[in-house]
RNA sequence: GGCAGCGUAGCUCAGCGGUAGAGCAGGGGAAUCAUAAUCCCUUGGUCGGGGGUUCAAAUCCCUCCGCUGCUACCA
């Protein structure tokens, strides 16, 4: 049995996430994690929120709670989120778990022993109003180049100079206005990721064929300008504290930067895992297993996270000295953006995941979203694009389907399955059509292509509909009912079929048809049979019950409605 | 400024060296089992502009225009 190792970007904690960072790594990863335990592979899927950092300070402290507090808040919210949506992580766990904490700290002292840490004195902007260091990104003044009057400490906006915070004029702090702020000396911790550009080029340039080309342009292009050292550790109260025997207490009181823990937090995750259901040492055969190619990891991120999957936990892994596991297949995805502009919560322009829930099940955003996946490009979400999608392929060509054929078994066939007459040239076809069909959507889903997978998908639903069509069971009822009775038996085994192999991107859809015939398993079975053999699986006499509609059309004042509470196209 | 991606039918996208494709929308027809759902046929593009390489370019190169994103202390 295969072994994957599946993880999805951790989403941040500063509230409730976007359709974009749904669709580019929580929902693709959980499509691809159903995938492999229908094909009967073992899994595990990783979650997790990510939790330290000035954002999730920030945030604490306009919501009135202490950052512990409000993270194990918004941790719950967006773990029930996810679930609601289908994610079947094994654990959805926190970044500021202690086994994380230990992990953290195990590689910085792993990479300390290797010399491969250095301890720099950095100069950093200290702000008396907040008693607190502040990220660059935090201090605002006018920029000397363009004399922009709200220029951030990073970078200019207006002219998109980057910039450091001693460049500004009349600087002060983004947050209180104060301008009682002072450049201090602060020491740091420096990943020497210099030293491991051969070997990041060598391991990219060894994943040519099963890359895609937006990880590998995003990850030699890093490589390409020239990799720096990178500042580890910050100056913030919430984080990885770093351990006192690494650089001799120069860094007391500082934490570990959250791009070095967050990645940690993967294999963090699985322990908290094995911790939460007495498995032990089991994480480790994810993570360090004797042989490296016993388990395929695999993941999923958006493109922004790409370099820190490409580079710098790479660095940690391999910089460690120790055998942990190394990512395999890197499925990168673009934006998903809302009528062309960029999902924006301060903004408030876009759909968030609760609100996504309120107005349409979990399976209708999933199949839109793993449907029109940024894969090879940004991908524009609208509502007119997501009702036509969700009415047309879900509602029409697949619910409808199982809902004619069912009925007319219930109404004409006494609601059982009909086993009179024998399967001819027509079915012969279709069970031709339908084995390379399916052949082709399986290698798609393999290779994680999920438009072309998807399509494939579709057009089985299709070839279901075509035959119906031509089998015309309702006609020949009329004047030969074992005629009759091949067709709809073809159009119930098809309905099996279908709900199997749609059961990775839509689950409660097709658990639902699937039940027209018996109580569904937590997997679907994949049918791995020829479809000549597979087609005739349902016994002949077994009960029929039509489900419920599965899939309720949107309509025109829906999308109208959506729109304005949402906000639309302008 | 630098870097990356994109610009193909009304819309969303695929194709990435060999005489333009899909889904939706539009038009016509068939059928009536079904959520007026399905099936068949069909209109529609000088592949952003210009130049070049080639027997042959949407596909390779150069250049221009437009859109989007990233630019390492937001994650």
């Amino acid at each position: 049995m295969t072994r994957i190792l599946i993880t999805s970007a951790l989403p941040y904690i500063n509230g409730v996430k976007h359709l974009g960072n749904l669709s580019g790594s929580m929902l693709p990863a959980d499509v691809y994690a159903r995938y492999r335990r229908a094909r009967g592979d073992e899994v595990m899927f990783v979650c997790a929120t990510d939790e330290h950092g000035t954002p999730a300070e920030l945030a604490a402290l306009e919501a009135g709670q202490d950052v512990e507090a409000y993270c194990t808040e918004q941790h719950e919210i967006q773990k029930s989120l996810g679930e609601r949506f289908g994610c079947s992580w094994a654990v959805f766990g926190r970044s500021s778990s202690p086994q994380n904490r230990e992990l953290t700290q195990h590689f910085a002292r792993a990479l300390w022993k290797q010399g491969l840490l250095e301890v720099r004195t950095t100069k950093q902007v200290y702000s008396h109003a907040e008693k607190r260091f502040l990220p660059d990104r935090y201090v605002i003044g006018t920029c000397p180049h363009c004399g922009y009057e709200r220029a951030r400490g990073d970078q200019c906006e207006n002219c998109t100079r980057v910039l450091d915070p001693t460049d500004l004029i009349d600087a002060r702090s983004a947050l209180s206005g104060s301008r009682e702020i002072e450049i201090r000396d602060s020491a740091h911790l420096f990943l020497k990721q210099s030293q491991f550009v051969g070997r990041l080029r060598e391991w990219i340039d060894g994943h040519e064929k099963d890359w895609p080309a937006l990880v590998k342009s995003i990850a030699r292009k890093w490589l390409d300008e020239g990799l720096n050292d990178r500042g580890i550790t910050r100056d913030l109260s919430w984080g990885v504290p770093v351990p006192d025997d690494i650089g001799d207490g120069q860094l007391a009181g500082k934490v570990f930067y959250v791009w070095f823990d967050a990645p940690i937090e993967y294999i963090g995750a699985t322990k908290e895992w094995a911790d939460a259901n007495g498995r032990g040492d089991e994480w480790l055969k994810w993570w360090r297993p004797e042989n490296p190619s016993d388990v395929t990891y695999v993941e999923f991120m958006a493109k922004d996270n790409v370099p820190f999957h490409t580079v710098g936990f790479p660095v940690t892994i391999m910089g460690s000295g120790e055998n942990w596991k190394l990512v395999d297949r890197i499925k990168g995805f673009n934006w998903l953006t809302y009528y062309g502009g960029k999902f924006s919560t301060s903004q408030k322009r876009g759909v968030f995941m609760d609100k996504a829930l309120e107005i349409q099940p979990a399976d209708a955003w999933r199949w839109y979203l793993t449907f029109n996946a940024p894969e090879g490009a940004d991908s524009s979400f609208t509502w007119e694009h997501f009702a036509g999608t969700v009415n047309k392929d879900l509602a029409d060509v697949f619910g409808n389907f199982v809902n004619r054929i069912t009925r007319f078994t219930a109404s004409r066939f006494e609601g059982k399955v009909p086993g009179e007459g024998e399967y001819g040239e027509d079915e012969k076809a279709l069970e031709a059509d339908l084995d390379s069909r399916i052949a082709k959507y399986a290698a798609y889903m393999n290779d994680i292509e999920y438009r072309k997978a998807l399509t494939e998908l579709r057009a089985i639903w299709v070839a279901g509909n075509e035959y119906l069509t031509k089998a015309a069971p309702w006609t020949h009822f009329k004047t030969d009912t074992t005629k009759a009775a091949v067709g709809v038996r073809m159009g119930l085994n098809l309905v099996r079929l279908f709900a199997c192999l749609s059961a990775p991107v839509i689950p409660t859809i097709a658990k639902a048809a699937y039940e027209a015939f018996a109580p569904a398993p937590e997997t679907l079975p994949w049918p791995d049979r020829p479809m000549a053999d597979y087609l005739d699986g349902l016994e002949a006499g077994a009960a029929v019950t039509p489900p419920a509609v599965l899939v309720a059309k949107i309509t025109d004042e829906f999308v109208e409605a959506w729109k304005a509470r949402f906000g639309g196209a302008e």
